[in-house]
DNA sequence: TTGTTGTTTTGATCCGCATCAAAGCGGCGC
DNA sequence: GCGCCGCTTTGATGCGGATCAAAACAACAA
């Protein structure tokens, strides 16, 4: 899942460029920018927000700015599943797609960074760098989903709120990496949300939650913030293999 | 689940290619053909065989020619997930990374194309060609990626198997597109793989064959090969959207 | 303050699938 | 033929998480 976040740091650093994303602009030459300048724009969208709705036309391509959203799916019963989390300097859209094949949800209030489909994949053809880009981020988004395919298919829902949790954490410790201290995490998820990406209930997820914190392996401070005594309890609690974190 | 396997039959057709897999060379120009030729090997895999340990340093990338083989995952107490399933023309490997991430399996006997990964990755960086094919190939399995999700995540055991047959059905007849006629089909997986990849339990497996067998959506030809009298009727216990297909 | 609305927690019950166990059923070598 | 082995089916039982229901709680407007 931390491939779904690269590296925010350099990210920030990207201010030469006109979009401000390493997702896209990172290797960009000055005039690739200067076309991908005039074909963005922005948009910003409320929490509970539909931005793409599955079947729609395509009409951008955009890039996370700022805030938190979903892909989601859902059967005819209305059964529904959270396949992909996107989060700031994220990809949204696929090239060469004209009809959207996912709902795309805004979380919390989120913005993106349109780019106009049609030049944007133009430009695609021309320039080799922004097209390697992508396939690198496509391929970060494929090992996230692999190993969401594994929590969802063999995780109990313990296993599950504890890997949601650490990965959460994780990427917000990016860059700290220290490890057996306490840390205190913000999840930009409500519960619903929570049981849509772990394919529970919203009942479960709470339930877990509260065993997870009377066993001492989180602390509560608010509905939404959670504090972590010792990140080796909590990852202890996931089900993965000890390695795990030393082949990301 | 269909982008697993791009177009077989193009993929035939390729015949100028020494590689002979759409999967890399579709649009690749005559010098660098030559340059995959150089190196390029086969190896070929007896069925349960490990091609690949997560964690092993990876020395090649490759292309399937024949067989079946899976990325699977484990946790530390032995539970098993498939993550990916690999069929003739799809690729094995990550460009860029050096440690396998999941373990490669043959499910029956595979033979790969494979080529060096140094020499391979140098070559992606100048041939934008090759690299533009491989981030459409990893957009597709990202597709496939989300639909399985949504089945290991929401879909009931028997709407598991229903989705599993039709997917292997529809590719199976691709090119036939003769919906409400009895189709045929070999199933390249054992029960336990059928399991791995659904998330479930073999005798859970088994059972739901025989439920839908007795419930007339599907009939048997000894334990591997399936008997569709009409497409609908299965696609109606998938428990997806009826447009999934417009949307394909 | 009080009512309203949305989120979260907690409780009681039920069911789908896992688990444990054993019995069919090929295929293959002897 | 025979026995052996791997795969598959079938049966009995138990548990984890879904479902249905209601209470607790927080944010906010009147």
């Amino acid at each position: 899942m931390t491939a779904l976040v690269p590296d925010l740091e350099k990210m920030r650093d990207c201010t030469s460029c006109p979009i401000r994303h390493k997702a896209v602009c990172a290797k960009c030459e000055p005039d690739e920018l200067q076309r991908l300048e005039e074909i963005k724009y922005y948009r910003t969208f409320a929490p509970g927000q539909t931005i793409i709705w599955a079947g729609d036309r395509m009409e951008f391509v955009a890039s996370v700015v700022s805030g938190v959203a979903a892909l989601t799916q859902t059967l005819e019963d209305g059964r529904r599943q959270m396949v992909g989390l996107l989060l700031p300097s994220d990809f949204v859209g696929r090239p060469g797609r004209e009809v959207a094949k996912f709902d795309v949800t805004a979380i919390a209030e989120t913005t993106l960074c349109c780019f106009r489909r049609k030049p944007f994949e133009k430009m695609l053809e021309e320039t080799p760098n922004v097209s390697q880009r992508l396939l690198e981020m496509a391929l970060d988004e494929l090992d996230a989903a692999r190993e969401w395919m594994l929590l969802l298919g063999r995780k109990t829902a313990r296993e599950k709120i504890a890997s949601l949790i650490s990965i959460i954490a994780r990427r917000a410790t990016i860059n700290e990496r220290v490890y057996s201290e306490a840390v205190s995490v913000d999840l930009p998820l409500t519960r619903e949300a929570m049981s849509d990406y772990l394919g529970l209930t919203l009942e479960t997820v709470s339930r877990q939650i509260s065993a997870l914190k009377k066993d001492g392996v989180i602390g509560l401070k608010g509905n939404r913030h959670v504090v972590i005594p010792d990140m080796r309890l909590l990852l202890a609690e996931t089900g993965d293999d000890d390695d795990g974190g030393a082949l990301l």
